[in-house]
DNA sequence: CGTGAAACAGACCGACC
DNA sequence: GGTCGGTCTGTTTCACG
């Protein structure tokens, strides 16, 4: 496997922001010849380091601008729930995220509605497909920083 | 604006999934000619529905796979804080998310480092910037559903 | 909205220094 | 890694039904 120099985290902090620039411009921009560039993309594709591709869409304008962080206590922990969990999880589009946590708090489920009235069916719905010990749920009113990708300066 | 009717939803949940599709391919998975299919999409990019298109990255393969929510509570509510915490916020690359929240949590961040050790030092970073009343994280074990974008059906 | 066709850009990929 | 130059796929616009 190849790996990650410099100029490659500079590519992909560009493409990571914004995949539709030509070679062209990404090889200007990180100072290398078109090929070049297009040789790091490539490998860095074969190598899964750039999993793929996806357009970035407009929550507000499809009708689910609220986000909800939902924190989950299961009920019990036997492996029957858990897959039971897991396809409830897997099932419903409007959970956009899902973590197993550590700590006191077991999951946690990041889900994106149209409303209030939108989460609390989704909530229902939740509850009567899983059984669980303790839910709670804390809107976002604000998005101070969105999801700009991974951090690619060296720590 | 033109309003979202299921074919554009169907296009959307394509290109969410992976925006390197040609046109050709897409328009076949929605019953569109090239033409017609190329002229939704150039529509809703126009319309801010379809914001840009960005590379996914693995977070492992870039050593930053340990992913931490940190959940805050204000030290104070005024405006210079808060000024101070954005600023914070904007500039530690590491910071992948934020939010202002609702209920009694204020804020909540998350996070991708290396390690543990790197969490820390980001932590440590953090409070050397900015007051914090209360700050405690949680880690993420495991990652049940990766964000596969906006729910595109009603609940 | 569909078709076809034409023009063009850009990706892709060899061979070579 | 850079350069050259080729092919070829896919985008972008036509005009028209």
């Amino acid at each position: 496997m190849t790996d990650i120099d410099a100029t490659d985290c500079r590519i992909l902090a560009i493409l990571q922001r914004d995949s539709s620039v030509s070679m062209e411009e990404l090889s200007e921009q990180v100072n290398l010849s078109r090929n070049a560039c297009w040789r790091r993309v490539k490998n860095m594709e074969a190598a899964g380091v750039i999993r793929g591709h996806a357009a970035i869409l407009d929550a507000e304008k499809l009708g689910c601008g609220l986000a909800a962080l939902v924190f989950i206590r299961a009920a019990n922990h036997d492996p029957d729930w858990l897959e039971k969990f897991r396809r409830a999880v897997a099932t419903i589009p409007h959970v956009v995220e899902a973590y197993r946590m550590s700590g006191d708090l077991d999951y946690m489920l990041k889900v994106q509605v149209a409303d209030m009235r939108a989460y609390d069916r989704f909530y229902q719905k939740l509850i009567r497909t899983v059984p669980l010990a303790d839910v709670s749920a804390s809107f976002v009113m604000e998005e101070i920083k969105e999801n700009r990708g991974l951090p690619l300066e060296p720590v």
